[in-house]
DNA sequence: AGCTATTGATAACA
DNA sequence: TTGTTATCAATAGCT
């Protein structure tokens, strides 16, 4: 809405996602609170971001709010079905893993280390590296692989090049020697396109069952 | 806040408090809309009007939102939800999530890194280079701070050494002064742990109650 | 309900 | 993360 207008779709970049998110999140809850100010609306609203933090606000108590809301959308039905109580301890223990793999992936992303020790400390360090390094050398083989490919392309074109400009020739000569007496007319005419006498002759260039792959070579290496 | 910015305080004019309810909560929920799209965030928004009318949005099921919410805050006499086919749903969505972080955990370990794209990589990498260089930062401080407790503890050490060489030396006076003739033989020997004749008076390094944490100064680090 | 003049919110960048 | 700025979006006051 700003530098420029932006699609209402989940945003990639996970960088900007959490920016997006604490200023959007900041614009919503005082949009909230003036409305609930300005026109004596009552008004709940809870936020979880993709990590799960929480954040709420309320213009008067949260439980009147919610126990008003109960009494008119859907509910009440839900409530019948005897969980067996495996099933419980399976979500339950489920949920604390959960937990554990979210405060593990917050430790890597540099967040909460103070309740860490020094010990602990060392290892989160010695496993960022080892991570880092197998990022750095995953890219860095997926760039040479990019560039291998593309190589490979430029090969096949300078070689493809190369073929039509023997075979131009050829047909160039081929027609200066049928048509000597015209030679002048030729030479100072189109010598490429002239497509009436030499297409019969040059039609091998859609002989090669890749060559038009070739005019869909892009170099993008993602950068 | 256009024609002429306001203030938000309640709206005196009935009519006009109407048209901004509904202007405004309009843009509240388009808002509340943007923000869980955008950035994936998870939200519940109820708004009830001054006259009692209900308004509500959420990005999910209303009700996992609310129980999630529950888990959190205040407490919630209000409803015992009884678990049913909502914890069903709930135990489906957690395996999701629980496997989706479990997934981005082994790439940040440096698994299964194949799958990713360069630009993945990229993000990834820059991803472990932010949370490694704060768990470096937080490592340091520890350290900084580990080795200010052991220099503390080694001035009171030095402190304590110095006070019991007086002390000892004061000692040694004074039997020398009472026991003259013996002089020869107090030098020649072990001049600290004469247990038989010393003691007795040497008892002062015990009076002290923090005697016993010098002895058990361990310059551990952590190393 | 529509219509603008203004203020507000915010995407991209630093 | 916090701040700045160029732009886009929301909306107050009228009709």
């Amino acid at each position: 809405m700003t530098r420029q207008k932006i699609e209402i779709k989940k945003i990639d970049n996970i960088a900007a996602r959490q920016v997006t998110f604490s200023k959007r999140r900041r614009g919503l809850f005082k949009k909230a609170h003036e409305l609930a100010t300005l026109c004596d609306a009552d008004i709940a609203l809870i936020v979880f971001s993709a990590s799960g933090k929480l954040f709420d606000y309320s213009s008067s108590s949260m439980l009147d709010l919610l126990r008003r809301h109960n009494m008119l959308p859907e509910l009440n039905n839900i409530s019948q079905l005897p969980p067996s109580q495996l099933e419980k301890s399976a979500h339950a223990k489920l949920t604390e893993e959960f937990a554990a793999k979210t405060k593990e992936l917050r430790h890597m992303k540099g967040e909460e280390l103070q309740e860490l020790g020094i010990e602990e400390l060392k290892q989160l360090e010695k496993l960022l590296e080892n991570g880092l390094n197998r990022v750095i050398e995953t890219k860095d083989e997926k760039f040479l692989k990019e560039i291998g490919t593309v190589k490979e392309k430029e090969t096949l074109l300078m070689k493809e090049n190369q073929r039509l400009r023997n075979k131009l020739m050829e047909t160039l000569v081929d027609r200066d020697e049928q048509e000597e007496e015209e030679a002048v007319v030729v030479i100072g005419g189109n010598s490429v396109g002239s497509k009436s006498k030499s297409n019969t002759s040059n039609s091998s260039s859609s002989q090669n069952p890749n060559s038009q792959d070739y005019d869909d070579v892009s170099l993008k290496l993602g950068l």
